[in-house]
DNA sequence: ATGGTAGTCTAACTA
């Protein structure tokens, strides 16, 4: 089974590049982020044709999850308990007996604004919300973008993305080890990578070009998965693309009984 | 330190 997760910065400016991306990596399960579609604008039909079911939590410009999958996505959650949030970051569904949690989490700002308050009360409330599904799914996987880069070997500068910065803070690094702390391991590592593998480049100032990149974008599986997981990797090529997300997809795959 | 680009929507916010 092959799960990805891709940050596609408006589904609406890149359908055709999820399209196309699919036909060359028919995956199982795919998790959108940042669609930035509402629910009744969603371009379902297009999916439908490409052979995928699909679930969706949007709203108007920002935000916005999907979860295509081949088989039939069940027991869908977009809301969890003690986070009465209007913005739509959160979408869970069961593929296959999969337990697939889409996270588009929050980004911060700047470390000690309010959003980085509401970065690490987000967070905190979204773990205790996986530590219950963990308690009853085995097969979980907890996939999308993290907006937190692990640790110094997901920034191409660890001078510059130091502990006081955004997607790197010492808090925000904490959240993401409790959040495993549950039982998930970042499959990306349990494997050989490259060196300077990153999944994020800022449009900004050359950086794909560069290679001047994080690697924010994970898939975390629990131990029953994670002992199954074949591969796990980015995939750098739609990025390079014309008029790409500023996200390149990951992939990660299982070999499932 | 700052500014650089992109998307949504046409001013300003978010990333």
């Amino acid at each position: 089974m092959q799960i990805a997760s891709w940050n596609v910065n408006s589904l609406r400016v890149r359908l055709p590049q999820v399209l196309n991306w699919l036909q060359e990596n028919p995956v199982d399960v795919l998790a959108l982020q940042e669609t930035k579609a509402q629910d009744p604008e969603f371009p379902l039909d297009d999916i439908l044709d490409a052979g995928y079911r699909v679930v969706f939590s949007g709203q108007k410009t920002y935000n916005g999850v999907a979860i295509l999958a081949k088989q039939k996505p069940e027991d869908i959650v977009t809301d969890i308990p003690q986070l009465d949030d209007p913005q739509r970051r959160i979408l869970a569904a069961t593929v296959s007996g999969v337990r697939v949690i889409n996270l588009y989490v929050v980004n911060g700002s700047e470390v000690g604004s309010e959003k980085y308050t509401y970065k690490l009360d987000w967070l905190d409330k979204v773990t205790a919300f996986v530590k219950d599904e963990a308690s009853r799914h085995p097969q979980l996987v907890v996939l999308g973008d993290f907006n937190i880069a692990p640790d110094e070997r997901d920034v191409h500068d660890p001078a510059r993305w130091n502990e006081d910065t955004i997607l790197c803070s010492t808090a925000e690094r904490t959240a993401l080890k409790k959040l495993c702390a549950l039982g998930l391991k970042d499959t990306f590592r349990q494997f050989e990578q490259e060196a300077a593998s990153f999944s994020w480049w800022d449009y900004r100032s050359g950086g794909f070009p560069r290679n001047q990149g994080l690697r924010i974008d994970l898939i975390l599986a629990s131990e029953q998965l994670s002992a199954v997981c074949n591969c796990s990797r980015i995939d750098k090529t739609p990025r390079g693309w014309e008029r790409p997300s500023d996200h390149a997809p990951v992939i990660a795959e299982f070999k499932l009984g």
